[in-house]
DNA sequence: GTTATTGCAAAGGTTTTGCATCTAA
DNA sequence: TTAGATGCAAAACCTTTGCAATAAC
């Protein structure tokens, strides 16, 4: 284990939100850290493998990474205006896919279920940036 | 509405799998429709938000479609190994992920529920290619 | 005629990789 | 000493975009 590998678990176990590899890097830069962009997705890879942290696809092309050591699994939800992540537990649902994995005499390896939604009524009036511009799009589209 | 995109979404409407938008180039050009990528890629953007077909992303890099008319709700099982694709629907699990989205006061936009799994006993032996791969790459990590 | 669509090539953004160098054990 | 990690720059990869030409209505 080398430093900069030290260095990264450390920063991924002080985050408790989400984080992208270019997030890393940028603050271990700033702190004094620095550690070149190839190696935090190489790490970022590794601590991956080792289920330090987790790896999640929001759909906008950009994986994000959390914290997954002292962490209860949960599920998301995504603001499609803002892209707040919302974190939720539902012990039934995971039940349901495991059964639906075993009626199917499969073996489940990951799964990964994210609602995507309009936190209108969380957020206060206009803290949601992009809800104008997504429904200008939609209006100009003439289809939705 | 072009030639081109009538091609488009013919051979959409045609396909009962899923598709990235590489291989509906290629089976344009092989049909002799040729339509560019770009266009492919343009069309299919288009094609998803008048809801004729329906984008997923399984986290392996490149996003996936399918005919979305005339076709029922549906989440999926992805095999890690073959990246087969096996589709369910579950409609007791639909409701708790709407109840989740209600008891946050959010409005539901989409979602998205994918499960991946080892589809070890649906493939007869042999033909899940990246088990081996895998497999190696899991014992070589010395982590998992 | 006006507006939207196409094709091409170029750029975009994220992630991976080759290779020489360096580090940890 | 030796396998593995690092940094850099270059490449890979999928996707988007500028722009001039074209097609639809």
């Amino acid at each position: 284990m080398t430093g900069q590998r030290r260095t990264m678990v450390r920063a991924a176990m002080a985050q408790s939100g989400h984080f992208t590899a270019e997030e890393m890097h940028r603050w271990l830069s700033r702190d004094g850290e620095p550690v070149s962009l190839a190696t935090v997705y190489r790490g970022l890879a590794v601590l991956e493998e080792a289920a330090v942290v987790e790896g999640h696809d929001f759909a906008d092309g950009t994986r994000r990474y959390e914290r997954a050591v002292d962490r209860e699994h949960h599920d998301h939800m995504v603001c499609v205006d803002c892209r707040a992540v919302i974190e939720f537990t539902n012990d039934r649902i995971e039940e349901l896919q495991q059964q639906v994995v075993d009626d199917h005499g499969f073996t489940m390896q990951d799964h990964s279920l994210t609602l995507f939604v309009e936190c209108k009524a969380w957020h206060a009036e206009g803290s949601c940036s992009r809800r104008e511009e997504r429904e200008a799009r939609r209006k100009a589209s003439g289809i939705g």
